[in-house]
DNA sequence: CTGTTAGCGCTTTCAC
DNA sequence: GTGAAAGCGCTAACAG
């Protein structure tokens, strides 16, 4: 296939505005109002424009579009590195999720890839600097997030996945409320008989550990049992291991361990299983995040379920109306849903089959 | 931060190529070859011009280069629905892989979104449409790929994650050697004592399936081992579940099960759970993938573990040489890696700590 | 070796 | 209501 030589660029066989227009016999204005400004055309010419652009199956160049008007419908989102000694990020059921929520609204997303937090800020840094991205997201934010005051300076819109925590009201936010998650997972396990309950979180520098510490707490005191049961430990498998064992060498043993990720959770019953202990059957454990491994472990582990499509469909819209010149940014509280299995169930090591309980919690409620 | 009206040439405050001109006092044209076209201009200019670019932090415009190239540096991925009840499908490890070995060369992933094959076509047309998108990495190729012909047609370069198992010369690709794998998996059973040595995987429609299967059917001839215990069954952990089952209640039952993918094993773990029966102590059980599941489960399960950063780094090195016209399309085989754990020793259920083990197979070897 | 010209596809003025 | 002009930032072609 020869490319005719000439001046111009090479041809690429793509249908353009003027092509439109040449076959309609009008400007390629008028088809770009047709399209983008439809009250200023005349209704009949454009109906021929519409079924023109449809005949020929004309699609406006991205490229073309940017250049002009500042504006990519480009979403950027930054991919960090999955460590397989963790109970899965998400990332690929949100990124999912996220790609199908911005399709809808005729964006597309743009990865951006960085190790550590520092070198995420440069990361979009670069991403704006030679690409036109209209927004970012952002996950895992936090108080004093480096990142938020980085993109705020630069300018350009994004919502987080996770809350700011220091009551900024200016951030456009979607999370998961996990107090709620570990207070049903700890009323649950209270339900099936036990008092002793523990909790494995984060350290106390963890907004979002704290949190679910706190709806253990909060379920805890509401029932009347204790709280002296609780670690905090790195989210890490070992760690998981580790604080099991060490609250069931204490003299008033635990026999439920609720905890603040799968990962966790798949520790401690790591810990069971050295010491000769069921899950399910000896100590409940639970987990969060509802991850494969909690889905396929055996026995199979409770765990809550956050609810990632609505995440991703939150966070685009948050992010369509920060583009659209919203003064008040949106900032959604989503609940995550108990999944029971026999990791915290009494009797034999039998798994329900995977079905989704009631949080105790109110059905999902949006702060606007 | 206000932009000063009417001051800076520029709507967002980038520095253009005109502005690098004017700042050394040359034309646009020459700051634009100093930096591709290197030979072109004066070594002196070509310095001060170089000087002048890393002072004022000019970085090029993707959407203007796009648009006067038809070359946007993006690479378009698809991301498809993840199922939670799955060992995990790695998207994320690998798309943080690519993303870094992209960002190497100067590219950047766009991602687009699809449930099934059927759409995914109609996705990549309608990133092709819109967005110039220089090339595509397709995940899970098989033979009559109706991607392939459809990507083909569309002339657009891409490379494929998985062979195309008909012996298409002219396809660009990166694979691991499962059959090694399942070989080394296999061997690692039976120096285990084992000889009643089964094999769970996928249906004989599928080429990965019937790769990995021949591996353990090698393995077994090669040891002089009987090849009668074999199941076909769907990617699922139910399936491996009932697989295992009907495995053990042979007359002469299974005392080892190698399995296609980790969710087949973790099924089959389950099986053995039901059973009474240890996976490691009583039955052997190996999976593939070494997904995040697999490390956590207990007893840890022996898996193969994929070199994703590899895959990914040839895939990109795959499409870098199809974008400079390359004649020969590189296609490349990686070798998994046995993960031993304790699914898959005798004695107490002791997890080694996560511990590669080189596979019996010679070591990566490149198909140019 | 360097500058000028032209144009990629699109949209915001501003005439008509 | 419609079209003509201009230009977003960049680079291939062609002078000078």
């Amino acid at each position: 296939m020869a490319t005719p030589p000439g001046r111009g660029p090479l041809p690429h066989g793509h249908v353009t505005l003027s092509d439109v227009a040449r076959f309609v016999g009008v400007s390629a204005q008028s088809v770009s109002n047709a399209l983008n400004n439809p009250g200023r055309v005349a209704p009949e010419t454009r109906e021929k424009i519409l079924s023109a652009v449809e005949q020929l199956g004309y699609r406006p160049n991205r490229s073309a579009r940017a250049l002009r008007n500042q504006r990519s419908r480009l979403i950027g989102v930054r991919v960090e590195p999955s460590r397989d000694d963790r109970a899965a990020l998400l990332l690929d059921q949100f990124l999912h999720a996220l790609a199908e929520s911005a399709a809808a609204t005729g964006c597309h997303l743009i990865l951006c890839q960085a190790d550590g937090e520092d070198s995420e800020v440069a990361a979009y840094r670069e991403l704006l600097s030679t690409t036109s991205v209209d927004a970012f997201v952002l996950t895992g934010a936090h108080a004093g997030d480096s990142r938020v005051a980085a993109l705020r300076e630069l300018g350009v819109p994004f919502a987080t996945f996770g809350r700011s925590w220091d009551g900024d009201d200016d951030l456009a936010w979607t999370d998961v409320d996990g107090r709620a998650g570990l207070h049903a997972a700890t009323a649950h396990v209270a339900a099936q008989g036990h008092t002793r309950i523990a909790h494995v979180g984060w350290p106390e520098e963890s907004d979002t550990g704290r949190d679910r510490r706190a709806g253990w707490h909060d379920a805890c005191t509401d029932l009347g049992l204790g709280v002296d049961l609780h670690e905090e430990v790195a989210d890490d498998f070992d760690e998981g291991r580790a604080a099991a064992h060490r609250l069931l060498d204490r003299a008033d043993p635990a026999t439920a361990i609720t905890c603040a990720s799968d990962t966790l959770a798949l520790g401690v019953v790591r810990a069971l299983a050295e010491r000769g202990l069921r899950p399910g059957g000896d100590v409940a454990v639970t987990g969060f995040d509802n991850s494969p491994a909690a889905a396929l472990s055996t026995p199979g582990l409770t765990s809550l379920r956050q609810p990632l499509e609505q995440v991703a469909h939150d966070l685009v819209g948050a992010i369509e109306e920060l583009l659209h010149g919203s003064a008040t940014p949106q900032q959604t509280l989503l609940q995550p849903e108990l999944v029971v299995r026999a990791s915290s169930l009494r009797g034999p090591a039998h798994d329900a089959h995977p079905s989704p309980a009631r949080p105790l919690t109110p059905p999902p409620e949006e702060t606007p």
